[in-house]
DNA sequence: CGGCATGATTCTAT
DNA sequence: ATAGAATCATGCCG
């Protein structure tokens, strides 16, 4: 654009002092050089070339004083009136080449793409911070954002890099729109120049310069449809759980084997230790229950070892309250799991009942895993015998009414302990399904008294 | 490479 | 909206 501006220039500061072509108006040849002596015309020419090769050699002021002599010409007011009745003659022509700018459907398409993917339009996001807040907005809670905090993340890249781009393409666009308007302004001065010219020469300028930001919303495009299925494939890709996390999410499973239904809260906490999402943690219990239910013989196995280790972890945590029984004030130990809500304090007492009722019968060193009422049940089921539940209930009832009162006494237990004695398996029913399976274990009524009879127990 | 394990997805029923 | 069930697709191991 400098050089247009300088050639501009140059004609309008050159041409009338060489004689010749001015403005890029044609202009009828000057008598005389018809090419009779075409060395003369050759030097004419060679003389205008060298002054428009050295005129950014001129200073401003130059050029300046220049202009205005041009201006102040005798001459002027009649090459103007020349210059007008030439145009008249062909301006027709160039009316011919207006087309209306109608809207590019492709860019409208691109324009919609950017939209819907939040690169363009009203802020969405561009924060991380925000993005969550967004998240939170469209009612998806905490797992969205971590589930997608990458993909925001890059996203929001892209979107400051278009934004940023597209403001440079603006401000370059409006500058030189403004320059060219100068010197069509400028040179109006000197030959014909109707507003409505610079209008079209403006809307000509815009268009090239949305051409060009044609060409970066394409690519922006691209980007996030890159962005997009290379975070897809990612999301379809599947990879196995650590090692870590599928203990933990089996050591849940199995000490909520009545009732393996995380809540919502018992799901972000399992999401949160085994660094996946929600949303996974659901699909993992999910293919667990139906796994499980499907062939509970080959789970046996499983369930007798995270049982073992449920218990074990118990037995540390209750030798731990024990041990501080006479100093300090109750604490709950919860195998391993910072959970805070009713429901799985009740199950922590659930793994020390288990616990307890091995150490007092006696059986030290191995645990004798069926007076859990989750293993039991899993016996039960394995064996597809009717449960009994009344007579191992009664076993283990013994027990734990003599047990109750000491962790009263010890841990403060009383309350959990209490409301479910009977350990109630909420376990698989008759059906194949988990009874109450929609039921929390926490709704387990805190009411029923030892020995009452649970509505399940008729399986 | 085959077969099993397992995480994800989809469809259906509630 | 959620769980169950079926299915897909990939990982892993012998």
């Amino acid at each position: 654009m400098d050089e247009q501006a300088r050639i501009m220039q140059a004609l309008g500061g050159v041409s009338l002092a060489g004689h010749s072509v001015q403005g890029g108006m044609a202009l009828p040849p000057p008598h005389g050089h018809d090419g009779t002596d075409g060395d003369g015309r050759k030097q004419d020419i060679g003389d205008i070339l060298h002054q428009i090769m050295t005129i950014t050699d001129q200073s401003l002021d130059e050029a300046q004083a220049k202009k205005h002599g041009l201006n102040c010409h005798r001459m002027k007011p009649a090459l103007f009136s020349v210059l007008c009745e030439i145009k008249e003659k062909t301006g027709l022509s160039i009316r011919g080449a207006q087309e209306e700018d109608s809207p590019d459907p492709q860019l409208m398409r691109l324009d919609n793409m950017l939209l819907a993917e939040g690169v363009s339009g009203p802020e969405k996001g561009g924060g991380s911070a925000a993005a969550a807040a967004a998240a939170a907005a469209t009612g998806s809670p905490t797992d969205n954002s971590i589930e997608h905090s990458d993909y925001r993340a890059k996203l929001s890249q892209i979107r400051q890099i278009y934004h940023t781009e597209l403001e440079k393409y603006e401000q370059a666009c409006n500058e030189f729109t403004t320059h060219v308007m100068n010197l069509l302004r400028e040179q109006s001065r000197t030959r014909p120049i109707s507003p409505k010219e610079i209008e079209r020469m403006v809307s000509i300028i815009h268009r090239k310069f949305s051409s060009i930001q044609m060409q970066l919303k394409q690519s922006t495009c691209e980007a996030v449809m890159i962005l997009r299925s290379r975070f897809l494939d990612a999301r379809r890709k599947r990879r196995n759980f650590s090692k870590q996390a599928t203990e933990i999410l089996n050591e849940y499973f199995y000490s909520h084997l009545s009732n393996p239904y995380p809540s919502e809260e018992a799901k972000e906490e399992l999401a949160k230790k085994c660094s996946i999402t929600v949303s996974q943690v659901s699909n993992w219990f999910g293919n667990k229950r139906i796994r499980y239910k499907k062939n509970i013989g080959k789970f046996q196995e499983e369930a007798n070892l995270y049982a073992a280790k449920t218990a074990v972890t118990a037995a540390h945590a209750v030798a731990a309250a024990v041990q501080n029984s006479q100093t300090n004030s109750p604490t709950t130990p919860n195998s391993g799991f910072q959970m805070k809500d009713e429901e799985f304090q009740l199950d922590s007492a659930e793994n020390k009942n288990t616990l307890l009722t091995n150490m007092f019968t006696g059986s030290s060193g191995s645990f004798n895993l069926l007076n859990s009422g989750d293993m039991f049940m899993s016996m039960q089921n394995l064996n597809g015998d009717s449960y009994q539940r009344a007579q191992v209930g009664a076993n283990v009832q013994s027990q734990v009414d003599t047990l109750r009162h000491v962790i009263s006494q010890t841990a403060g237990y009383n309350d959990a302990l209490g409301g479910n004695p009977m350990y109630s398996p909420h376990g698989l029913n008759g059906n194949g399904g988990w009874q109450d399976a929609t039921t929390p274990s926490s709704v387990i009524s805190p009411i029923e008294g030892p020995g009452s009879v649970h509505s399940d127990t008729s399986n």
